[in-house]
DNA sequence: TGCAAGTGGTTTCAAATGTAACTATAAAGG
DNA sequence: CCTTTATAGTTACATTTGAAACCACTTGCA
């Protein structure tokens, strides 16, 4: 056990943070734990990490992607969407040909495997966000929504 | 540039999500920004890991915890929590000594200079996440909380 | 007592990650 | 053209992180 600060030293107000009112403390705690918790699914499912799926769900949403517009559109570094892709290549989940307008550019697709996989995660994904948003009546999913764009304007 | 998937495969519905109306990957996204954004301005002055920072915060509010106590309301694990603990006994900002009920237990207090970055540092974050409620308005920002309460419902 | 099981904490080893440097190609400007 | 500068992507190296094994001590209980 132990006792909270009580008398702060002559003079001095130290003022410490109380962590679990400190909304950027809540967000990471809260967002570490749903994410991990979905996390787990696919990885004891499919040996997939984090950034994997992150690459493959934006891959079935947009076919023909560059590495570079992968990292953009999962905000990942190009290292970690290099690596990712380097794994789903070489397990046969993505098919990653040249562009033939610019040999730099990788173009990328998910392949039947990768499509495979994706069709039963993302079910998983959804169904994880759907308990989720059942805690919540239909006004604060409203005001979520809201509050969530509010915070992410730059 | 790339194409939005149009026409499905015959007789198959893919379903991507969405990543960007995804809420566990929004959140993710956000408490990220948020915290990396709180966390540079330590690192670049103090060479103060978040880890580190988080087990000076509870130790500020909280005097006299043991390495467990510390983990336990930081939602850090142990391991972590006892790296954090190396590093910032090292370089005076933290004591230990040991408990003399339990020799295994430690105590575990900010020391003098402990607490004179935590003086810095404390302000800094709450400026920080004074600066992200108000881009919402006093009623955004009473859902918010209230909708975290419920998100974290177990 | 004394021994099995549990707890606090650290260490070790492997995997994940970040940073910087590097290769190859493309674009832009003289 | 040819040189400089920029971009796509990978590689190498150092650092961080996580999981499991480990050590020391305490507790529960025969």
């Amino acid at each position: 056990m132990s006792r909270q600060r009580k008398a702060t030293p002559p003079g001095i107000q130290h003022a410490p943070l109380e962590l679990e009112h400190f909304l950027p403390y809540r967000l990471s705690i809260l967002s570490n734990t749903i994410s991990q918790g979905i996390a787990d699914d696919y990885q004891r499912l499919y040996d997939l990490s984090m950034t994997e799926w992150r690459v493959m769900a934006v891959l079935a949403r947009f076919e023909g992607l560059s590495a570079r517009e992968v990292a953009d559109r999962t905000a990942m570094d190009k290292v970690a969407v290099s690596r990712a892709l380097a794994r789903l290549v070489e397990a046969g989940r993505v098919s990653r040909h040249m562009a033939d307008n610019d040999k730099r550019r990788s173009v990328l697709d998910l392949t039947e495997a990768g499509w495979a996989i994706h069709d039963v995660v993302a079910p998983m994904a959804r169904a994880r966000e759907q308990a989720l948003l059942d805690k919540l009546d239909e006004d604060e999913r409203r005001w979520l929504v809201r509050i969530l764009d509010k915070l992410q304007e730059r």
